[in-house]
DNA sequence: GACCATATTTACCACCAGTACGAAACGTCG
DNA sequence: CGACGTTTCGTACTGGTGGTAAATATGGTC
């Protein structure tokens, strides 16, 4: 694909780097978007109109760029979820609106979003990611654990669980889309937000 | 480690084969323990004292192996979290044991656990290994979707949640235990059974 | 102009999943 | 009893992907 315009080995012509990391951060999303969560780093150099070393220079190993993807991609999904969210709204509303923009946001970067979940992020980077979108959530939430005098420590849990909770039915639900994304949140509300031991006492009387 | 045991090439003086499907998933099992949920083909099949060809020629590939070791492993966890759940206590307090025997039984596999994650089951096989799981849950659960009048098509839903949860908890807690295994059931108890944001209502008081 | 630093490609290595092929034992038919 | 096909195995290879060392060309500096 590069063939036409390739390069002779050595310095260019400009004398500064051909591209920066942003730009490589760029290319690997057009690449992975392209070819799919197996795109390899061949892929993502040749997308950046570099060859590979390159690309290694410049952001890493495959697990530093999938962190970056990461970090690029959760982003994107808080973006989302903080603009779907109105202060208008119920917590409980703002919870499912936070889901449903979840899912859109995830359906758009679909190839991005397996590509990170096969590779799969350095434990590091998770921990801090979930930490993020926790916070996020939990100003959702509004300071439900600290007024019922929950311990601190058990937030970390709720994250881990609100994470994984979406990620896996993102994927089941983009692998063979199931109902669309409002009915996916209603379900995931009723779930995480409503839970399910209480369902048969209120059902569907939630603001 | 098999090099002084060396047999020769061709048929072996029994006649039948030497390893079947149970030994060489035991060997998987054992290998896994062993290397770390980053063994090789080449490690499973000198656990089993045996070449890769025969591996391949008895479970399949590496995918089929993982769907293998993933119906091992999601049967163990039903096993444990039956055992756990005992007919007197409430639901709730079922469901906190059924989370317990979860952590404690991905605990004893430690590997396996990590191996499958990484690798990934089947599309298809984990839409049927949630769809049991889901169904074993459901039944500690009580018909309590189908009372609410919940559509059933969400129970998948819940399934997937649920396991997601589960998962990437326990991730996180293999990876840097933080609490021991009762504590971390609390707060998924707190998340999936009560709800997340009926904490404020009803902290501490159920059954 | 000589020389070093910088920035790139080329060409390669290591490792792992998966497979083609030859070797040895069994069963059977002449 | 011997020849031949069948079954089961190990050896040795291929293909592809992540990652890197070395060669090459430009820019700046004394």
């Amino acid at each position: 694909m590069a063939a036409a315009g390739r390069r002779s080995p050595g310095r260019p012509r400009g004398g500064g780097p051909l591209v920066g990391r942003p730009q490589v951060l760029e290319a690997a999303v057009r690449a992975i978007d392209h070819h799919g969560p197996e795109a390899t780093m061949d892929d993502i150099a040749a997308a950046a109109r570099v060859t590979k070393p390159i690309v290694y220079r410049t952001v890493g190993d495959k697990a530093a760029l999938t962190d970056a993807l990461s970090e690029w991609l959760v982003d994107r999904i808080a973006a989302a979820t903080a603009a779907a969210a109105h202060p208008g709204q119920t917590p409980r509303q703002q919870f499912h609106a936070a889901v449903t923009a979840y899912l859109t946001t995830i359906a758009e970067h679909r190839n991005v979003f397996l590509f990170v979940n096969a590779v799969g992020p350095s434990t590091e980077l998770f921990h801090r990611l979930v930490d993020r979108s926790a916070a996020g959530i939990v100003t959702l939430f509004g300071p439900l654990r600290v007024r019922a005098g929950l311990p601190g420590a058990g937030a970390a849990t709720w994250g881990y669980g609100i994470i994984g909770a979406m990620q896996v039915v993102a994927t089941m639900w983009l692998h063979h889309a199931y109902g669309d994304a409002a009915e996916i949140a209603d379900d995931m509300t009723r779930l995480l937000w409503d839970g399910a031991g209480t369902t048969t006492t209120a059902p569907a009387n939630h603001a």
